[in-house]
DNA sequence: ATGGCTCTTTAGAAACCCTCTATCTTTTTG
DNA sequence: CAAAAAGATAGAGGGTTTCTAAAGAGCCAT
């Protein structure tokens, strides 16, 4: 077994030298099915399982997987920043009571129509949030 | 002329007491069409029409603008919270090298069908945002 | 392996935006 | 007009995120 590998595999594809850190952290990450963590989160997480890391590190990490391509950040909660392992479009259910964060199932969402981007910009994302409270 | 009488009027529909500040800010946010601002941005502004208010007062006055339905608060960049003068549903374009928001003009942009709630929750809002940089 | 260059990590301090608190002021009501 | 209620204020405080300077680890050529 070599648990790292794949792991491994994807910082070095990104740009980013493996180390402890980043692959604990990866670890963490990628390994776990869809994800959407907190910065404070995933540090807490780290420090269950043993592994030393200060939450500036995490915060670094955080960004620099999300300048790779490797995560992306949602922003539905002026107090917290979320990232989320699922890269492609799509929207976000968010859990207004519990700031829980949830994908919404491919295919149950779609803009009728792409909006023009205004003279001498380009669309860089699409961000679309659906806002939930308990019934 | 009487230049405060239809933003009193606002204020007064929706439950809150005109007070002087609120009735500055009020004007402000509502008399000069469609809006977009910051407590920071709006704060300065009062502070270059001679108007005295907190940085607490705004911040107030904008959340209880917001829960009365005459502002809508839009959640775009984490380490800001934008208020939008326009209140009915719509997207909005962001520009992330200037931080500037501006709305989506209506039917340029739709949901080819809306989301199912999950279970026990219901939609309380649905926010889009078309991320732009330059060329 | 080793040296050395560069990139990372770290703890702690600091910055930042926003909210809270206690007090004072204003508006409203009788 | 007086009393009660609500609002405004300055300043402190809180939580998240970033900065700083120093120590540490990865990487490459030798």
């Amino acid at each position: 077994m070599r648990p790292y590998a794949h792991v491994l595999e994807r910082l070095r594809t990104a740009g980013l030298r493996p180390t402890r850190q980043r692959l604990a952290l990866a670890k963490l990450l990628f390994e776990n099915g869809a994800r959407h963590v907190t910065a404070e989160m995933l540090h807490a997480e780290a420090q269950d399982s043993s592994i030393r890391v200060s939450l500036a590190t995490v915060y670094n990490t955080l960004h620099q997987f999300t300048d790779a391509g490797l995560l992306r950040e949602i922003v539905v909660d002026p107090t917290r920043s979320y990232f989320d392992t699922t890269t492609h479009e799509h929207g976000h259910f968010f859990h207004e009571n519990s700031g829980k964060l949830e994908d919404i199932p491919g295919g149950m969402l779609q803009l009728a129509e792409m909006p023009d981007a205004p003279e001498g910009t380009k669309i860089t994302g699409i961000d679309v949030v659906v806002r939930l409270s308990a019934q």
